[in-house]
DNA sequence: CTGTTAGCGCCTTCAC
DNA sequence: GTGAAGGCGCTAACAG
């Protein structure tokens, strides 16, 4: 493998001008530029990225923490982030926490230990609670979790508004007896379930809500208690794409119609959600819109470490379909 | 920050013990092992990873080069990888090239860069069609992608065999007219339509295959065309879960039931295939195996660079649903 | 504009 | 069993 004095020897140049021409510095003649590209080029010369990190002291890599990469909505982020960090020549280290608090703090040891440029989280319920960016020794973004008091940059989805609009619709199409079930583990199921409650007030409607582990099967467990309840509830609506699946599938094992016996509604607009007869009435998120911005507050920030926090909010946008049709007349 | 010769200082002896201690040694006195403990924990000592990997020119790093990060096929690959690389203490560098071949070339040349351990890589076609391990100066496993004549460790599906227990499950159940919407880039889908064509050819059937780009859209607009057709299939089947989708897309579409007018089947045992009406008949994957196995693999030929060629085929499993139920009488 | 040189933090012989 | 010292390959400060 050759190295930079080689390259330098074969260009009769010193390895000053091959690190400069290498990192585009200014004040170097044309010649000695073209000189050490084509001895470069000759040599087939790749810098050792490892002395690069060691004399600079930067990694140019991020870490990229996400919950669960199962789901969907985190692969896409991870896509959108992925995308524009190489663009921007940095490393993507991606690690999946698994909703597990001590993967989680394994992991940012992991980012501490690579010494990397910056963090992007979604971080576990209990991390969140005590979140104070300078805690770390390197820049974090938070997306999609993040609590209204949380002082750190964020990129979120308007959870409590997308929820409250969710179930404003179910209303206006006249059901009245909504029972929610939402991820008991993170930040954004107690969010839309703020929204929810705050909807249900203000029509001044009972609340039926329900926590859970966010899987498909507790979701499932926890359906199959509230379709058996006498009355038999008007809609199921599920903060999340996953939970939404648990509660299809109490449907099914249920036997009920939808939406004439029961009416559905949820997050995240997965493919399946259209699918399946009818289609599911969902909050679609804008997943790769929501990655680039997180990836894109991230560089400001270890641009500008010093620039005041801020805050991303998105809009999700509400897909009506059969499953939320109207109820009665 | 503190580093080795602070630890030193603490624990009064010299950068070699510490250096000693922390790779664990032997010829290092207990007592002197004590001391130099306390002191890192004192300190809070980390090594620099940048420096330790100039030093003994190895990154402990691996590289997982996967064709498209929103398969849930390598999603789920991706986590095995990663949960078994973790617990060696091996960093994974996760990448999607989007099937593109450039991209794909990129990526192997940060690898190379990187100074990586080792590569987990599913190969674009035509990279796969002249693929010699030599070419790499790092160590190499393909996953999900390997031609029959590929000299490369490798784990695989038998692409070939599960295409064709899925059409003989389609014959066994009394449909003839059999037509195939396979992925036109990649290694898997022309397997597949190997056992296909295989499959109809034994039964003395004749065959209707077509290829595509493997996307939901592509798919669709070929199935639409297929269905169009005097006579109408018996039945469609789908190389992998994202034609899949197009084709029940395009069924949908052109009003036809499943599986009284047209029956279908595919690959990849996605949650929304038993979700339908009725449920779609798949060859499941077993894709955490899968990756699981290639990490392992890679792992092993790290430690032995010159063990013999290996390569590990899993079999895929006939999951049959209603979609694919006996035709006629 | 270009070259010389001193480290970046660690590991690892080599002496003792 | 322990310590001193020389790099790993590169960047950047400084001198010319």
């Amino acid at each position: 493998m050759a190295q930079i004095k080689d390259v330098a020897q074969q260009a009769g140049v010193s390895v000053a001008s091959v690190s400069r021409v290498m990192a585009g510095h200014p004040g170097v003649s044309e010649a000695t530029r073209q000189r050490v590209l084509a001895a470069i080029e000759a040599l087939d010369y790749r810098p050792d990225l490892a002395a690069r990190r060691l004399r600079s002291r930067r990694t140019d890599t991020i870490g990229l923490i996400v919950s669960d990469i199962r789901n969907p909505f985190f692969t896409e982020v991870s896509r959108a982030v992925e995308d524009v960090a190489y663009q921007h020549q940095l490393r993507v280290i991606l690690c999946n926490a698994d909703e597990d608090p001590e993967k989680e703090a394994l992991y940012l040891e992991l980012m501490r230990d690579e010494n990397v440029s910056g963090v992007i989280l979604s971080p576990t319920l209990p991390r969140l609670a005590r979140f104070r960016p300078n805690d770390y020794s390197f820049p974090v973004v938070l997306v999609d979790r993040c609590d209204r008091d949380t002082v750190a940059d964020a990129v979120v989805l308007d959870n409590v508004d997308s929820a409250y609009r969710l179930i404003a619709h179910l209303i206006e199409q006249n059901h009245r007896r909504i029972a929610f079930v939402y991820g008991a583990t993170s930040a954004t199921g107690r969010q839309r379930q703020e929204g929810y409650v705050t909807a249900m007030a203000t029509h001044g409607l009972e609340t039926l809500a329900r926590a859970v582990p966010a899987t498909v099967e507790a979701a499932r467990a926890v359906a199959g208690e509230l379709v058996g309840r006498q009355p038999l509830p008007d809609a199921l609506v599920a903060s999340n794409g996953l939970i939404l699946l648990g509660l299809v599938e109490a449907l099914r094992e249920a036997r009920l119609r939808v939406p004439e016996q029961i009416a559905l509604a949820g997050f995240d607009n997965l493919p399946w959600t259209r699918l399946v007869e009818p289609g599911v009435t969902v909050i679609a998120q804008p997943t790769y819109d929501l990655g680039q911005a997180t990836i894109e507050l991230l560089l400001q920030r270890i641009a500008h470490p010093t620039q005041s926090v801020r805050r991303v909010v998105m809009r999700g946008e509400l897909i009506e379909r059969g499953s939320s049709a109207r109820r009665g007349g």
